[in-house]
DNA sequence: CGCCGCATTTGGATCGATCCAAACGCATGC
DNA sequence: GCATGCGTTTGGATCGATCCAAATGCGGCG
């Protein structure tokens, strides 16, 4: 019987050498499943683990071998699903590895970010894997993390040396325009996003490329910055009929900005997917339940998690691993908030 | 100027003790900020610090001093935005205090949930938050946790005696159901959710009570079990409108479930806030933006992950303060799902 | 001149695990 | 009887910080 006794101590390794007389080596060898002790020790150490209720100090083991069980991960902002998404594949692959995550988050704020690393790395993390805060400073980051510790850069470019896994921004714009484009649109306008983002711009570019290859040059007043955020979105959607003729569809910048382009157009009448054709990008959860659903690029955030665990924890194992730069691809997730561009507006 | 030295070694407080030709005793004065230290002493100490780029290792600290600056965190699925919230407040007191999560998720199962706070225990957590899996054993927990770590649990109840932070779940489904009553409606459902859950039959009995008040008996063909999801509560919409007469309105066991509703309402030809009232729970961030905005019961989530982190940072640091029992207090908030019965439905 | 008190500094033990070289017991072979 | 080898076990040093009792330097005071 497990006793649940209220020791005023914790057990430690010592304890239980004691308590079945072998010494704490051996007992050590047993924890990690050496194949060099007798199996009949083993039993006798492993019955005394359950009986004096041990629990495992890593801490101390990590000071002592060097190693640690646990990676960093840091992200501008856990109540963003993509985010939550991305974070909640990175814990199901470092659990699987039998790693712990710690988590921080920077709110966009380069600052913080920098507290927030180095609050981290006291903790001798194994590896750390950082969604830059806009406007971060790779040399400043670079300093801060040292050469002890693989770094995985996800999601934005930083300038300098790093491990980076991304997102085929340019091509996923590529994709939404094309799709478009086959279905007779156009006159297509770019929504939302901040122009000075990594992300942004490429998809800018992709967008402007697509066009391009079907001999249209893009309208500078249908790219509209927007915060990247639903209500922002919502607010700016009258920019894109300011003047006549107006776009009939949109390529944003995100899904949140997607969302809100579509309740700003209700709030003026038109309703995407009737009258207005949106696409979005990510496909975060709500975008399969916005009314109507909303056509996206799927970038699956939660298996962009697990791949960015995998690596860090493969650089980790192997130092000497080179720094190398990943682009996940996209794909198109067609549903009804795009359609053909409607007859009296085409 | 900090070199970027890529040193083999890391750098430890020996190093800076050697570098300026004091003590390591004096150099960990320095670290903790002790008054005891002279002041031109600390200057140099603090100099080389910054020259050989000194990190501190909290490991280290925490294995002689017994003490630990991480808290654990284990929610079910960080996807679920309410937990994601939840875990955003959760990091961001714990930060502001110069602690550091350390996540968990165990997707519901009990099974999980030991491995992980198995492997989280580890670490030697100063303290664990825990939103328990569903069908989670207070007895188990209890075992596995130990007397050493302080527990808050979370969201549902455990049998045993812990320190618990939960919702006011009756008093909120309490102000739903009063809503829809004032409004006019006299037919009213309760949606989604499971009967064995805790939170689910705190809810199931505010509403009961609400309607008793109002001298109305609560339809049982009107309570409608769902697992609480979007995707299951719209296929579910179909059983509320089995038999006449059907209700005008739902109370639904949280928002994820109510957009679901909404959805399965569109494909009957109903809209909420229009022909039917839905009334949600939670108000996660979809709900301000889903079509009609969703009437619903606040609970912000964000708030209660920063009361959860200052009551176990309380409790790891007097572990005599007795475990208490917390009912955060909801609200009422009103959006355009909720109408008044239509004339051909009253 | 020697002793005291104050401010500051220090060596050594310690936390709980791991690593390593050495030792142990025992059967085998010459 | 002694060296050899194998399977198993072990003591002691070690990781990087903290804790504590004791030492140090120094000015003042009887």
């Amino acid at each position: 019987m497990p006793q649940a006794d209220a020791s005023p101590r914790k057990v430690t390794l010592s304890d239980i050498a004691d308590g079945c007389g072998v010494s704490r080596a051996t007992v050590s060898l047993v924890l990690r499943g050496s194949p060099l002790v007798n199996a009949d020790t083993r039993a006798r150490v492993q019955a005394e683990f359950r009986k004096q209720g041990y629990v495992y100090n890593r801490a101390a083991a990590n000071l002592r071998s060097g190693t640690s069980s646990a990676v960093a991960l840091i992200v501008n902002d856990l109540s963003n699903p993509y985010f939550a998404e991305f974070a909640a594949g990175v814990d199901e692959a470092l659990a699987g590895a039998g790693c712990v995550t710690l988590l921080g988050s920077t709110g966009e704020s380069a600052e913080r970010q920098d507290q927030v690393l180095a609050s981290l790395l006291e903790h001798a993390p194994a590896g750390i894997i950082l969604s830059p805060a806009e406007g971060s400073d790779g040399a400043a980051v670079a300093r801060r993390v040292g050469v002890h510790t693989p770094l995985l850069v996800f999601n934005r470019e930083l300038a300098g040396d790093f491990d980076l896994l991304a997102l085929d921004n340019r091509h996923g714009a590529q994709l939404a325009t094309e799709h478009l484009l086959a279905l007779g649109h156009r006159r297509i306008a770019f929504f939302g996003g901040h122009r000075d983002s990594s992300s942004c711009r490429q998809r800018r570019e992709g967008f402007v490329a697509a066009l391009a290859d079907a001999g249209i040059a893009a309208e500078p007043g249908w790219m509209v910055e927007t915060a990247p955020t639903r209500l922002e979105a919502a607010r700016q959607a009258g920019a894109l009929f300011a003047r006549d003729p107006a776009p009939t569809a949109a390529v944003c910048y995100n899904d949140a900005v997607a969302l809100g382009l579509q309740l700003g157009l209700a709030a003026r009448g038109r309703q995407s997917g009737r009258d207005f054709a949106v696409v979005g990008f990510d496909d975060i959860p709500e975008a399969a339940v916005s009314s109507p659903p909303l056509t996206t690029i799927g970038t699956d955030p939660r298996a962009r998690g697990r791949q960015a665990a995998y690596r860090i924890l493969a650089r980790s194992r192997d130092a000497t691993i080179a720094a190398t730069r990943t682009i996940a691809p996209v794909r198109l997730v067609v549903r009804e908030s795009s359609c053909k561009p409607s007859k009296d507006l085409a």
